[in-house]
DNA sequence: AAGGTCTCTGGAAACGTTTCCAGTCACACC
DNA sequence: GGTGTGACTGGAAACGTTTCCAGAGACCTT
């Protein structure tokens, strides 16, 4: 049935020499004859022969693969830092096995145990909780080269994030730049992601510093379909906001749909911002104000982080700049409709915004 | 540095038996003392041992590993294509290594390449050009179990795709309906893809057919940052067009905005429909007509059959029912303006497209 | 002509598994 | 007490590479 691949052997066979010739030839290490190497090479390539890498692999304990796991591919967010990390892997001579986690922490941890088993000789990731993932612990006891991308910093693992605190007060000084007081803090499987937690912590901190009211948290766990549904239900509860920050731009979107279906127009009824700033953001129509993030710079950056560690001589690119997020503009965000506008005696005591 | 892991040896030692029993305990095949099993398991677990996948698929030539090779994760349609086919292999035990080409024909070869020299057990693949894909020739002269994805059925091999002639037909219908004569076809990297191709052909065809004028071919060379603009420039090129069918939903939505940065209502002014389906097209107001397909039904199917021919027994599941596809209305089409319909003296002088 | 160098070559070990096979041991049966 | 029957065990081969090392010539030098 499997017609068997020509291996080493039978091309030395075939060439008349042996297997240790034929590897010092095919590799182009080591001497040979002139004679010899165009046997070999004549011999190779009537038999179409390929290196297998898995007794390659055994015998130099290098793999040339990297693992990568990222919560879901849905989210145009990781389907960015993926391709990236597989185009910087790539020209590095490196494959990527990938592995998604759909945000299930049992998932998350039998993928990082598999990709370990295949010895990848290093490791990108987006964890849902970086602080407890049994996962994580698995690669730092066995010292396997790795960066965290979108996590914060965690047992001293480099990591290549944006720092949700600092954008997230960013929002909220946004919020209250053009006069909002009740906003809310939307999110999908909030115990899922440690970065929606991040966010949510950040802003209402924010929210307090700046004056504003608490952000009401909006909490949505998926069960697909009747996202809109949700999203609709949850609107006409909370009338009474007049902004709402979403921790990530897809549920933004959403959000704005199921905001129009509901008659509500935005940003007259309700401003938006969102997180991320994929590119969807800029074809809709107002455009979404958003967190502008470079997911594709992250896992450029987590994979040149552990290629740095595998070859050992470079010195490991630093993760992380001061400022990994801009606050971009866009037509969601206007001032509170003028009829909610009333609890304003609270509005002068905005100050400190770090 | 590298602080070797343990082998199975580490823990025969420290069990104090042979490697055999130990790979006979872990695998739990072949008899065994409890006494032994016991003591096999306690050095195990304090060693942290985890099989060496390498050394395993070396000896069982099984991998355990499917390649995935698509064009790029950028546009949903190939995300939702992997995510599925990941879900699927996992399921079945199998793990995804993924692959873009980029659109690139060398990129693709040398992807398939290296994925046959990791002795990947089975490929699901779309390629940029099915009838001469060097790398569909390499997987065919080894047997290797595959199944294509969006691509025409090529060489025997099976493939789970979406008729793109019958459907461009019901895009040509959907126009011909609400009385659209003069209609584009617009392509983002026409000879970068075989789906491309056929669409268009499959829709020259359905335009001669339902007395239609042929559709002006639209195409664009990606360079990145300025699609939006090309777009425009474009758009203003060709105003007496009243309709416009897009490749695929990514680039009908890009031409949506581009449209009404110029000015132009949607659809009074020019109506849009899409490929693909993806599901910012419904988010978008209006929504987007498009054709819809089932990106996620197809990866998981391909991933059935590549598993189906690989455990030999089942029979392959037959990919292709005779719809893949349905015509979702949306607002994005509408009647012409009544304004351009004058032109209608040539309706019947329509003959030759090749 | 003996010795030295230099180039080329192939055998063999090693990488970490699985599995065949032969060996050991305890036990029951005649 | 011998013998047969099991259950259990470990040595060794095999999977496909790379690389060390020693051997075989060819050629030059004295």
């Amino acid at each position: 049935m499997k017609p068997r691949l020509p291996t080493i052997k039978d091309v030395a066979d075939r060439a008349g020499c042996g297997i240790a010739t034929v590897s010092r030839v095919l590799n182009q290490k080591g001497p040979a004859s002139a004679d010899t190497r165009e046997k070999v090479l004549a011999a190779a390539n009537d038999l179409g022969f390929e290196f297998n890498a898995l007794g390659r692999s055994l015998q130099s304990s290098s793999t040339k693969t990297i693992g990568c796991v990222v919560p879901s591919l849905a989210n145009p967010v990781f389907a960015d830092v993926v391709q990236a990390a597989q185009q910087e892997a790539n020209a590095a001579g490196y494959q990527l096995i990938l592995a998604c986690s759909e945000y299930d922490d049992e998932l998350e941890t039998s993928a990082i145990r598999t990709l370990l088993a295949k010895r990848v000789d290093g490791l990108i990731a987006t964890v849902n909780s970086a602080e407890n993932s049994l996962g994580l612990g698995l690669l730092r006891s066995n010292g396997l080269p790795c960066s965290l991308v979108y996590n914060r910093k965690v047992m001293g693992l480099p990591t290549w994030a944006v720092d949700n605190g600092a954008a997230a007060a960013r929002v909220a000084q946004a919020f209250a730049c053009e006069g909002h007081r009740n906003t809310g803090f939307l999110a999908l499987r909030f115990n899922r992601s440690d970065r929606s937690r991040e966010r949510h912590q950040g802003y209402a901190k924010a929210c307090r510093d700046s004056g504003m009211a608490p952000p009401v948290l909006l909490e949505i766990e998926e069960q697909d379909g009747n996202l809109l549904e949700l999203l609709g239900a949850l609107l006409s509860e909370h009338r009474f906001l007049t902004g709402i920050f979403a921790s990530n731009d897809f549920l933004a979107l959403a959000a704005m749909k199921a905001a129009r279906d509901l008659g509500l127009r935005i940003p007259d009824d309700l401003s938006l911002i969102g997180f991320d700033g994929i590119s969807t953001g800029l074809i809709v129509d107002p455009n979404l104000a958003t967190i502008e993030t470079d997911p594709r710079a992250m896992g450029r950056g987590a994979v040149q982080t552990v290629l740095a560690e595998i070859s050992g001589d470079e010195k490991p690119a630093q993760p992380d700049p001061a400022q990994t997020f801009r606050f971009r503009p866009g037509g969601t965000l206007g001032p509170p409709p003028a009829g909610r506008m009333d609890d304003r005696e609270a509005a002068t005591s905005l100050s400190s915004t770090a």
